[in-house]
DNA sequence: CGAGGTTTACGCTTATAAGACGAAAACCCG
DNA sequence: CGGGTTTTCGTCTTATAAGCGTAAACCTCG
């Protein structure tokens, strides 16, 4: 029994993240056709004939921002509702990417930035997706070094406090900060400090991080196992 | 441009895992067809037309074991590797199923249980979604509540621990175990022991599982809000 | 019926991590 | 040089987890 298997569409689809202007903002393009035209949407498409995931991800998002500046991408869920396009069985990989705030990539006519907290209407179940996207980058700032995405190269505590207000949305202590990030080993000072600006105060450090790949902290293995004794 | 899109046939996976003999365990079944005739494989097959991907490896799973017996089902990740299989064009999205200890579910004759510490050798890349998805169990024992997965209704604080030390690994303490669970809100008491058995020793208390269904404990959220002042 | 063995339960102590707070340091401006 | 501002650092308090020893509850066997 050789009978041919069902084969559906598939698309890949990312929510692309930034911190501008202190809040988590999302790249989104105005379709310009049906279905939902008018609506704003998630960068993606159509996944090509012996493409991978990420190469189909990467290759859309080519279309509406410099793919270069996109420092972390990964993985989230693939979504399979058949009534989740109204013209065709489609599922949609979904992805999580990252930009950088210090850089202000070149994008399209019909794409723009929009805040997290106030979308406008989304097309499809792209909103959903927006939405888990922020939950799984909020997760994963708790218990990995994934802040190295979302920051410039060199940053003064402050600044990345500021990053991290804007991606979890609740207040949070430089101090604990510091402390936090230093002990997992993830932060480190450059030893440099940046020349004071025109408020004055005290000119701040400079730091980074230690190591530009996804690290998760495993302190938070509860019930973990016991010393290796020398 | 309307032109049509590549499709790619599409399966979904389950890693199936049990505790059994005081191991971690899943299901296999023996391919009689090629490509990789002989080969152990996980239960799984192609998403059928308008289908969901869960619906489908529920689909799919009931043909080698009641899955009513699997307790949980999540979905892991979805690989696109374009020669992961070696004649056709095709996607795999990736479960992990748990069924309780207490339970030990008829299976077809070429279906069968294997330590995932002595893994046969195994079709496509079907060894390492094993080795992923036993990853984001340990992972997930730890923040989520998701041990009720692979115990039975009411179980001694003994009996967890033994589950958990098959599924994580390492040693595990019966005494944080216990500390660690109530305070998180996921353990109580039933309030009534076991008859003691042949053995002797004092009769230990009963212990179950508040909800389950599978629940986040935020307290590994570092960094977090400020307590909200009455 | 009591001693010894076994298993579970519980409390005390120690270690580590995080949050809160305030003082000190380092700069600017007038 | 004094006041204002921002950063930095240390300490105190709290929360969580791990280690360990002892008590409790049951069995069996002599």
């Amino acid at each position: 029994m050789t009978e041919e298997p069902a084969r559906a569409t598939h698309v890949s689809l990312a929510a692309v993240f930034q911190v501008r202007a202190g809040g988590l903002q999302t790249l989104l393009w105005r379709r310009a056709e049906a279905p939902y035209e008018g609506d704003w949407a998630l960068p993606g498409g159509y996944l090509a004939a012996y493409e991978t995931l990420e190469a189909s991800i990467r290759r859309h998002l080519t279309h509406k921002v410099d793919v270069g500046e996109v420092a972390h991408l990964e993985q989230l869920t693939t979504i399979s509702e058949p009534g989740r396009h109204p013209a065709e069985w489609q599922l949609a990989t979904a992805y999580l990417g990252l930009v950088a705030s210090d850089v202000d990539p070149a994008v399209p006519s019909d794409t723009g930035w929009h805040p997290v907290e106030s979308l406008p209407p989304l097309a499809f179940d792209h909103r959903e997706i927006v939405l888990a996207a922020r939950e799984r980058l909020r997760a994963k700032l708790s218990y990995t070094n994934i802040g190295f995405a979302l920051a410039p190269p060199e940053f003064t505590l402050s600044e990345l406090r500021d990053l991290y207000v804007a991606a979890l949305g609740h207040e949070v202590t430089a101090t604990n900060l510091q402390r936090v990030l230093v002990r997992r080993g993830v932060l480190e000072p450059t030893g440099t400090r940046r020349e004071s600006g025109p408020v004055g105060g005290r000119p701040p450090a400079l730091f980074q991080f230690k190591r530009p790949e996804l690290e998760v902290t495993d302190q938070f293995a509860v019930l973990r196992p016991p010393e290796a004794s020398s």
